[in-house]
RNA sequence: GGGUAGGUAGCGAAGUGGUUAAACGCAACAGACUGUAAAUCUGUCGACAUAUGUCUUCGGAGGUUCGAAUCCUCCCCUACCCA
């Protein structure tokens, strides 16, 4: 096996992270591994009971990539044995507990998500519930007889709610546990995971440490800002672009986020050297219009292709900077010969109420073919010939009868 | 087990008997404007109803009252202190 030099090896590993604990014990282990010739053993968790990979995800999973890249070891660990448990840590209180085919079908779904960035083929996944599962409720207390509650205490997310008073549950500080164990089992050399994840990997460090292996270098990478700006992107806060949203979403998603965040977005998602990278940075303060368009399109290559890109940036030009319907839109059929538009626009999910479809209304949200509709009660008649509705700025369905009446 | 403080709409947070469907902020939605679904400004934001009408909501269940998110009783949940 060659690899490159560790200099190299090295700047590439630290372009972007945030933090690496340490870099010391990554040099070492990036010389004994180039003496050897043996690759590091990388970790990165999964967790598979949010089976639905977003940008935020890829920040991470492109650190992981370079890593293969640069020859080492991939290994993907599906947290299926907690995700069965149901780990109500954290904000929501109702994540759901899966069964063990459901954790399964989203770690094999989680996996092809993760191929659009990781080289599959080099790629190891381990399911924890392999060795986790096996242990006894007496191996469990030894275990957590290895960390102490003040040191629990010290992870921000702890700390803070410990001192708002709001819930801690016991077994939320098993979880680390839990985790740490993974890096006992798998011996690995380096652990990724965003900053948040940082009290997590120190954990596996230290318990490996106690279980007198070579303790794992820490890797935390930034925690990717959501489409909004502010909050971290997640599925559940609805500001996430996700790999398996449709080109002409994601490429107007990328456009629609403030410009303030193209640097960070383009810093984290273009991969490092990309040439893309250099001309979106470059021109994001004198034109960002176009610095913007660029970074979208090159993020829909990424996850599809270049001729998507560009079918994506002509749809978004001809709806929205246009402003024409789309071709190819959803045809809702109707059993009626004449409908209210109110019923209609509930009825294909435009509007999440009657209430809220007047209101759509009132507004003058409303268009039938060229026609603004200011009129609540309007019905519309409903023919073989489809008629076009247009609710907001982005949401365009036809509507026609079923049969002639 | 005892004590104290709490549980309000998607979230955060006011409101302690009556113009309170419930301030305000965030998010969301819409309109104007624009290079965009950026920014900014304006409006909307429980449901139902052929607008000024009705119904349901302030942890849950009962009760007091002409009238309660606001008072009482019981229960559930959370935090902190004491044991």
């Amino acid at each position: 096996m060659h690899f490159p030099s560790i200099k190299e090896q090295i700047d590439l590993i630290t372009g972007n992270a945030v933090e690496i604990i340490s870099v010391d014990e990554l040099e070492r282990k990036l010389q004994k591994s180039h003496k050897t010739g043996k690759p590091l053993k990388i970790k990165l968790g999964a967790d598979p009971s949010r089976p639905d990979l977003h940008l935020g995800h890829s920040v991470v999973l492109r650190k992981l990539r370079e890593f293969q890249d640069l020859g080492h070891e991939a290994i993907l660990i599906i947290g299926d044995f907690t995700a069965m448990i149901g780990d109500p840590s954290g904000k929501s209180k109702t994540r759901p507990q899966l069964t063990a085919e459901e954790t399964r079908e989203n770690g094999v779904s989680y996996f092809e998500q993760a191929s659009k960035i990781l080289d599959p083929g080099k790629t190891t996944i381990c399911y924890n519930s392999d060795w986790l599962g096996n242990m006894k409720f007496a191996d469990v207390i030894r275990l957590s007889s290895h960390y102490t509650v003040a040191r629990m205490l010290e992870r921000d997310d702890f700390e803070r709610r410990y001192r708002s008073r709001e819930p801690i549950s016991v077994h939320e500080f098993l979880y680390p546990l839990a985790q740490g164990m993974d890096s006992v089992h798998l011996k690995n050399d380096v652990e990724l995971g965003g900053t948040d994840q940082k009290f997590n990997l120190l954990v596996g460090r230290d318990l490996q440490r106690e279980y007198g292996i070579e303790p794992q270098v820490c890797v935390t990478m930034p925690l990717l800002v959501g489409t909004a700006g502010e909050e971290k992107m997640s599925k559940s806060l609805g500001n996430a672009i996700c790999f398996n949203d449709p080109p002409a979403d994601m490429y107007g998603k990328m456009l629609s986020i403030p410009d303030a965040l193209i640097e960070t977005y383009c810093t984290l998602l273009v991969p490092q050297g990309h040439e893309d990278r250099i001309t979106v940075l470059e021109n994001r303060e004198t034109d960002p219009r176009n610095a913007k368009r660029t970074l979208a399109k090159q993020i829909v290559e990424q996850y599809y292709s270049r001729e998507a890109a560009e079918e994506a940036e002509a749809h978004f030009d001809h709806v929205f900077v246009h402003r024409k319907a789309p071709e190819n839109i959803e045809l809702i059929e109707f059993d009626a010969p004449s409908m209210t538009l109110v019923d209609i626009l509930v009825s294909a999910g435009a509007a999440a109420s009657k209430s809220d479809a007047r209101r759509m209304i009132q507004q003058k949200a409303v268009t039938v073919g060229d026609e603004r509709i200011g009129d609540t009660n309007a019905v519309l008649e409903l023919g073989q010939e489809p008629k076009t509705v247009k609710a907001g700025k982005r949401r365009f369905f036809k509507v026609a009868a079923k049969k002639t009446f």
